[in-house]
RNA sequence: GCCUGUGAGUAGAACCUUU
């Protein structure tokens, strides 16, 4: 039983449902009797497929086998309900949970208050909140950051900023993540000032940033308009002792983009190179978009090569930006020949 | 007797999926 729940985790990981369905039969087929965590991880590969209904069949099958489920089992159908937005049939399962007096634990609540901040509901997220510590269960950085993120999403920065306050007053934050969602909120109303101070605060906390806290400091400063402060923060990193990645080459990219400087764009883009980055389609797309936008499609044209060069193949999204670059161009032969690419590699179809 | 090993569910940026 464990060698085939591993193997129906792994398919599941790996985002292949008919895998996990597969190694699932197998089981069964060699005579053994599932268990609950083979049931669990079964729902578990439906949920993250996005096929819920299919995962709650499952847990029906377990219920009749007269399999009892556990909080993994409830986890994992409240999380897979949070992932398709069924906060309602989220909190259903908490129902159920509770009257089978299974304990609740951290990744119920979490996924609960993931569920309310996806659908809206911030109040309801607070109200979770309350539950865990009612269940006394102690919020922890996860917590923290998955509250945060549901203010964001909900647009509500003051509330954000409200629970990263009791975050730092409490000081229990030991890792980078909430911090970056307290940052990620700042870009909504564009405060760099107060995105520079969070960054300071975790340095005085002792809590080392990773590449994502320069990436989204990146975005505010953006958002911000202020580009200096963007670039700067690449020496930054390495005085941290990070090295950056494409992660940060391509946020420096988005900023180029949005603020319409090719000549850095390019710029970015030889460094990277330089660093033996791998550049990803979405590298080259928002290279091709700073270069047409400034109307450079003669340059951004000859990007292609680079990108045959490093295997990156065109998506449908390079394709509509070096068409409507074409268009304003008027320069219908090259395009005509660029949607003829795009019909054969299948990126024609919309 | 000792040692070792033994399966399932969570968070943050950008991107992509989907102009």
């Amino acid at each position: 039983l464990g060698i085939f729940t591993q193997v129906v985790a792994t398919c599941a990981a790996a985002g292949s449902v008919e895998g996990a369905n597969r190694a699932f039969r197998a089981a069964k087929a060699a005579g053994l009797q599932p268990d609950c965590q083979l049931y669990t991880a079964l729902m578990g590969a439906y949920c993250k497929g996005g096929r819920l209904d299919e995962a709650f069949k499952v847990f029906h099958e377990m219920e009749a086998a007269g399999v009892a489920a556990n909080r993994f089992t409830f986890g994992t159908l409240i999380d897979g309900c949070s992932k398709s937005k069924q906060v309602a049939k989220a909190f259903g399962v908490y129902g159920i949970m509770m009257s089978r007096k299974v304990a609740p634990d951290r990744h119920i609540f979490h996924a609960l208050i993931e569920a309310c901040g996806k659908s809206n509901s911030l109040d309801r997220a607070f109200d979770v909140l309350q539950d865990m510590k009612a269940e006394k269960v102690a919020p922890d950085d996860y917590t923290t950051t998955l509250l945060l993120t549901a203010c964001n999403t909900c647009g509500q920065v003051e509330r954000a900023m409200g629970v990263y306050r009791v975050m730092r007053k409490k000081g229990f934050a030991k890792s980078p993540a909430p911090f970056t969602a307290a940052i990620n909120a700042c870009s909504t109303t564009g405060s760099l000032e107060a995105a520079c101070k969070i960054y300071r605060d975790m340095l005085k906390d002792k809590v080392k940033p990773d590449e994502m806290v320069y990436c989204a400091l990146m975005k505010v400063a953006t958002a911000a308009g202020n580009v200096e402060k963007a670039f700067a923060l690449l020496p930054e990193m390495r005085l941290r002792g990070l090295t950056p990645s494409i992660m940060a080459y391509d946020s420096l990219l988005n900023t180029c983009c949005k603020m319409g400087l090719p000549e850095r764009a390019v710029e970015v883009y030889r460094t990277l190179t330089a660093e033996r980055c791998k550049p990803g389609v979405s590298t080259f797309n928002a290279l091709l978009q700073t270069l047409c936008d400034a109307g450079q499609l003669d340059e951004a044209l000859g990007l292609l090569d680079a990108m045959g060069r490093e295997g990156v193949l065109l998506n449908a999204r390079s394709y509509i930006v070096l068409l409507g670059s074409c268009a304003k161009a008027k320069r219908v032969d090259v395009g005509v020949r660029l949607f003829h690419d795009a019909e054969l590699e299948g990126h024609a179809n919309n």
